[in-house]
DNA sequence: CTTTGTGCAAACGATTTGCAGGATG
DNA sequence: CATCCTGCAAATCGTTTGCACAAAG
């Protein structure tokens, strides 16, 4: 799937140094599609590696969220998710169980910009849906 | 425009009590179509009212959130922005100069949930773009 | 007069910073 | 070996809380 020699790639084509610490916060970001926060990452990694801390998961993130490998995902107040998985889509959240679930961008393939203010350059878009996933239901 | 009766008739109708604070909030969120932050909105009525304590910006605006009274616009990491236009609108932020503009309703009319995954039931949707404003380009 | 809201100051949680030592390219 | 990154702890920022008093209905 994402093997560390493509991982490496990645980040050494930002201009990124590849340490063992950035190496692993990407890496764990990649292997999941629970849109996590940076707490839940430090979490994730402190099992493995008890040495790391907080500053640098929040650096690591910074850094690659910068360089474009990772996106944020900004769906509760005070809340900050990041997701490895940079190709188009959008998301949706549960507002019962608060799961996070990715909606394929071909969705709304419906969804145009035509009718925008002119003036606009438009850049990126995104659809926020909001509601109940089955489990809930 | 937003009359003094209307806005108690609105926070009466939430079961909400009307003090000279909440009502100033709300009242000061009305006529604004900047989507301040909480900061912003005290600022703002500290200039008439220097005697209001944050805490009690910070609660009155979970308070009008909680009762549907006030939107929440989450855009920016770490930055919780208030509007109190709760009728169905989308955002555009600009990404030079990070202004915050309304986008008709209308604008996505085209825009249909037909394809998401079956089993979610659907509450609510936005639409979120970036790009750059006139005054940018 | 009961209940809810406010002000103040302290507490809190998430994120950032300064700095000295360590690893990368 | 110059530069960039990490760890640690302290600092900071936005927001929340506890509590005593005040005001709304």
């Amino acid at each position: 799937m994402h093997d560390k020699n493509t991982i490496i790639q990645s980040l050494k084509s930002k201009g990124l140094r590849v340490t063992p610490q950035r190496f692993a916060v990407y890496a764990n970001l990649l292997q999941r599609t629970d849109h996590p926060t940076a707490e839940q990452i430090l979490l994730d990694l402190n099992q493995d590696v008890p040495t790391l801390s907080q500053a640098t998961i929040y650096l690591s993130l910074q850094t690659l969220h910068q360089t474009g490998l990772v996106r944020q995902v900004l769906l509760e107040e005070g809340v900050c998710r990041y997701d490895a998985n940079i190709s188009p889509h959008h998301h949706f959240r549960c507002l019962c169980c608060g799961k996070i679930e990715d909606i394929a961008w071909e969705s709304f393939s419906n969804l145009t910009l035509d009718k925008l203010r002119s003036g606009l350059k438009v850049d990126k878009y995104e659809v926020i849906v909001e509601g109940k996933c089955d489990n809930c239901l």
